[in-house]
DNA sequence: GCTGTGATGTAGCCATTGACAACTATGGTG
DNA sequence: CACCATAGTTGTCAATGGCTACATCACAGC
């Protein structure tokens, strides 16, 4: 018998491993403290001295889903090529890391987290959108896209591509790739950035 | 004391609605059978005689709203205007309807329905889009919108605007108004549609 | 080296819940 | 009138979240 020293040590982030894999298995609505300590050897109650709450484990587990999501996002930013394939990059990492972690993009994006939490997952979860505003700008500047609110052109970016990450990650494409789906929603969405320039008639499709 | 007849008669609709009111006032976290149960005033293992299951319950809930929500898409449709301001009508019927019932779209849109209930609410889930695609095969047909795969077209146009009622449901917006993301977005879109159009040169801003 | 103090983990408890089974009332049909 | 499917009731069970009281440990100050 290995003797289990009393106090765990990284508790707190065997939990969050633990319940991470689990949800995108069976769920949220399956996922329980309980079992989350059976699982890590660990008392009914242990979990409590790390989380006041199951929401409050949810909020955590949003909180490193996003810091995770926005690291793919600041890498495919710095892909190479033009503002154009930069654009469809980050579109692609957001919606490709939705798709393999379709349970955590609900949590992450889920209405009811403690009040406290709130407030920073409010905030880091706007850089995806702080670095499409970044790209809109730069390709403002380089002659790329037409000139216009760039806070306005990036919310719409975001918010499209969000339900294009939301709808894929939730199978609800009927038969549509989710490749597919990025690259026409990306095109649509440059055109429609391009449209008014100069010399663009045929910027619609690639 | 009013003799409660032994037969409710309408006790699924009651749930129903009762279940409907709770989930926005306190998430579907909260709901509970034995609740639904004790408010409508019968006995806490009543509602398994209507719903074999807390999630067929849901499932219920998902339809009914799917319903509403086609209701009102399909009436937006029909509004006076040329296209554009007819697309303009449908979103902000979708959007409009998903910032009234942020709860009940969440449920619509869950991936944990019941295999055979989920079958149904995927068939009757597609009706916003294909009314967006009717849409805009006539308008292609009418020369406003650049020819193209329609389909394609249309879902990137209904995976947009469900990103914008998602967030704008959620309270994501930080700022920005609702009725000024659906104008921006479909602003956006019709912009894109528009492109490599003769003449459309200044269409990306209303 | 000692002490005590806060953080971490344990054990027990309770109300609530979803699901199930066995029983009962109701109303319609042959 | 007998039958029976539908709708509702009571009782039970295991599981859960959250709480409180208690145990153990690590570490800082003396």
């Amino acid at each position: 018998m290995i003797d289990q020293p009393y106090h765990h040590g990284k508790l707190r982030e065997v939990l969050l491993d633990r319940a991470a894999e689990f949800i995108e298995e069976a769920g949220v609505e399956g996922l329980s403290l309980r079992q989350l300590a059976r699982d890590a050897g660990v008392s009914h109650a242990a979990p409590g001295k790390h989380f006041r709450d199951k929401q409050a484990l949810l909020d955590a587990l949003a909180l490193r889903g996003f810091l995770a999501m926005n690291a793919r996002i600041t890498e495919a930013a710095r892909a190479s090529g033009d503002h154009r394939a930069r654009f469809v990059e980050i579109a692609r990492a957001y919606v490709n890391f939705a798709v393999t972690r379709p349970v955590l993009l609900a949590v992450m994006y889920s209405t009811k987290h403690h009040p406290d939490a709130s407030a920073e997952l409010r905030s880091i979860g706007e850089d995806g959108m702080k670095i499409t505003r970044a790209l809109i700008t730069e390709a403002q500047d380089a002659g790329v896209v037409a000139p216009g609110e760039r806070e306005t052109l990036a919310q719409v970016c975001f918010v499209s591509l969000h339900g294009a990450a939301v709808l894929a990650s939730g199978n609800f494409l009927d038969g549509t790739s989710t490749d597919a789906l990025v690259q026409a929603t990306t095109d649509l969405l440059w055109a429609g950035m391009a449209a008014g320039l100069p010399g663009t008639e045929g910027a619609s499709a690639s």
